[in-house]
DNA sequence: CAACATAGCCATACGTTGTAAGGTTGTCCA
DNA sequence: TGGACAACCTTACAACGTATGGCTATGTTG
């Protein structure tokens, strides 16, 4: 395919390429190889195994969440959030990898600092700081693990898999999920993306709340 | 191994076994085949294929969570969150799994069924209920993903770890990562569990106040 | 009782995976 | 000129999911 010769760099590029098209499975070292032209024992002098490729990967996505910007806290961490939720739903590979990674490399490291000097440029306290960093990234990581479940192709038959739901949803065993089905979920106008902002928005008042409590 | 007759039900139970014990990686056709005394294509008489298999491991994982108790919404909703906390940390490998499997059987649909009567019960309108079901979700998801990530086996050196961490985080290029590892979470007593509860709080208090705000 | 269907299990085989071990080629410096 | 080194390749292996096509008990039916 390609000429240039070959880096961790590009090898990871490859690889972040054939997940969005494909998912992860079709990253394999055979694969990356041969968009890089090149056989698959040749990457093994640019990265140590496929595990590090991945670790690659991670970080190549990291990189490309926007840090909170400057100005107050609150839009600030609504921001990168929100950015954080958009890159991983561009990489839907992503978080499935976020779980089994567990050597964070400089971008992932890097990214987090910036999150926590945002948090502690604003007034929180150590303590407090843990406390939001936790909950933040829960929620944009749970969030997204939920919509990436979600049985939306990005272009499905909506009729279809409307009549596929509600078949698997009897009203007699599930009534309750079949009525926040049929009454909410089914209608037209309705998002589920837009519960991300809403549940966002829940735990910001919180933060705000105890900080406000902590600078009484 | 044992003599009963294989069925999907027990063929469900040894793959959970075999991955609490090794993690998902130990659960392929042939080792659980071999734990129930038999050949990895007698399997095939059972489950569909593998992803059949996966999909009955989220649903027993989903009917060992407890469900929201009877009694006031939200120490039951609570009660149901920290008893689904636990159950994926028991089986660490089931946060990867719910993110890949997208066609939840009837314990996993059982389950979502009586959050979702809990709520309602409580007097959430279908909206709220709606918000409330993905934040609280998101959370508990999303807290256990980063828990799992943590570099903990249960027992590790700890002088050693600590020595690793921080020399993977120097001071110059991370400082807020760095104070809050010195500072914070390594001081004695610090357990990153414990902001499962706080974070979980924010999002409980939220939803109190919007359902008294709907009641008004 | 004989004939046959079915359920449960197994043997063999194929293509794909990660990667160990070692071989080839080309470039650059002593 | 020679020799080191980097970049790449070839071959090979064990383990994976599963298609295909058996085998052998048990039970059902004429």
């Amino acid at each position: 395919m390609s000429r240039e010769p070959v880096t961790r760099a590009r090898a990871v590029a490859v690889a972040i390429a054939l997940a969005d098209e494909g998912g992860l499975s079709k990253v394999t070292m055979r694969g990356v190889a041969k968009e890089l032209g090149v056989e698959a024992m040749s990457l093994y002098h640019h990265v140590a195994n496929k595990g590090d490729l991945l670790d690659g990967m991670v970080d190549g996505v990291f990189e490309e969440i926007g840090r909170p910007p400057d100005g107050a806290w609150r839009p600030a961490i609504a921001a990168r959030c929100h950015s954080m939720r958009d890159t991983l739903n561009r990489h839907r590979w992503a978080v499935g990898l976020l779980e089994s990674r567990t050597s964070p490399g400089d971008p992932t490291l890097a990214h987090h600092e910036s999150v926590l000097a945002c948090l502690r440029g604003a007034g929180f306290s150590v303590r407090l700081a843990a406390h939001a960093f936790a909950a933040i990234d829960a929620h944009v990581i749970g969030f997204v693990t939920q919509e990436v479940t979600l049985p939306f192709d990005e272009d499905t038959d909506m009729e279809e898999l409307i009549a596929e739901i509600l078949d698997g949803v009897p009203e007699e065993r599930y009534p309750h999920l079949r009525e926040m089905t049929v009454e909410h979920v089914l209608q037209p106008g309705y998002d589920f993306g837009d519960e991300f902002a809403y549940g966002l928005d829940l735990v910001l008042d919180g933060l705000e709340r105890a900080l406000a409590d902590e600078q009484r």
